[in-house]
DNA sequence: GTTTTTATTGAAAATGATTATCATTTTTAA
DNA sequence: TTAAAAATGATAATCATTTTCAATAAAAAC
């Protein structure tokens, strides 16, 4: 169906995984949220079409994905992983939010300034040099409390 | 003795609490080390100068320190939380990480390039606007592998 | 200073997320 | 179609963190 699934595939294969119905439907429902989901949340929606899919399940298959470099796994501080889809593999993106200290609300923050960005791997090339350290990705985050919140 | 204590003193009373035994060995560990311990961690070092403690108490007195704002909790996804004094009430400062996806060394970061903080300013003011949303603070992880775990 | 109130403590039990175990089932390859 | 390999899901185990609660310590009131 599209770009992701495809490639998929294929990466499954040369992992010497298969590719299977669990997993299939996992990959399927992460593809259309924009949700940060947990695991828990995404057992519960799965368990809806595939009512025979386990937790374990769930959780071994995240771990596979994020191994792959399907996925991301953040840490909001909510006591739970998160995990989103990486949109393209050629150009992993940036994964930045605002999340709400009070109601838990993450916010997906795609808007960068230009500068934004050319910053950021100024300061990824500098940081590699000076602590000589391989850099493969990056999270930045902002705290604090949402409109709905502050009333 | 040093600024933070005696600003902590009047910061306890005002929010009704007491300042303890306890809490003062706790407050100076994490005054004394530049590493960003565990509540466990925490627990084993006060241990020692101060064998009574329980871990509940550490737990308590972190979460208290957290609501003050007098530490910064991180969450590195290593499956526990990680605390840091911060060091200058007036000037929270920056708290940026290098973390070694592999041996889980945590490098703190602090030679920031001028324009970088700058535009992290800006950005801030960016997306205060953008999203209606009152941000108060930030975190910036940088993922990668160190010069160890590559040889 | 003694009593009274309020906050703090620590042990033990409870919780909640995640992981390990293992026998069963499914899929692939021979 | 059979043997080998991978995947599954139920259950139990683990590990960090919280809750409960009775005992203790500190501050405030007298």
């Amino acid at each position: 169906m599209n770009e992701n699934r495809n490639g998929l595939h294929g990466r499954f294969r040369s992992h010497g995984l298969r590719i299977t119905e669990p997993r299939k439907a996992i990959i399927e429902l992460l593809s259309n949220t924009r949700e940060h989901l947990s695991a828990e949340e995404i057992y519960m929606e799965v368990h809806k079409g595939y009512p025979g899919i386990g937790l374990t399940t769930v959780y071994r298959t995240l771990e596979i994905l994020e191994e792959m470099g399907v996925i991301y796994r953040f840490h909001f501080g909510d006591g739970r992983s998160r995990y989103e889809l990486i949109q393209s593999q050629h150009k992993p993106g940036h994964h930045h939010h605002l999340i709400c200290t009070n109601c838990k609300r993450i916010i997906d923050y795609d808007d960068f300034i230009d500068e934004e960005v050319e910053l950021l791997n100024k300061v990824e090339k500098n940081l590699t040099e000076k602590h000589d350290f391989k850099i493969t990705g990056h999270v930045i985050q902002f705290y604090g409390t949402c409109s709905e919140c502050r009333k």
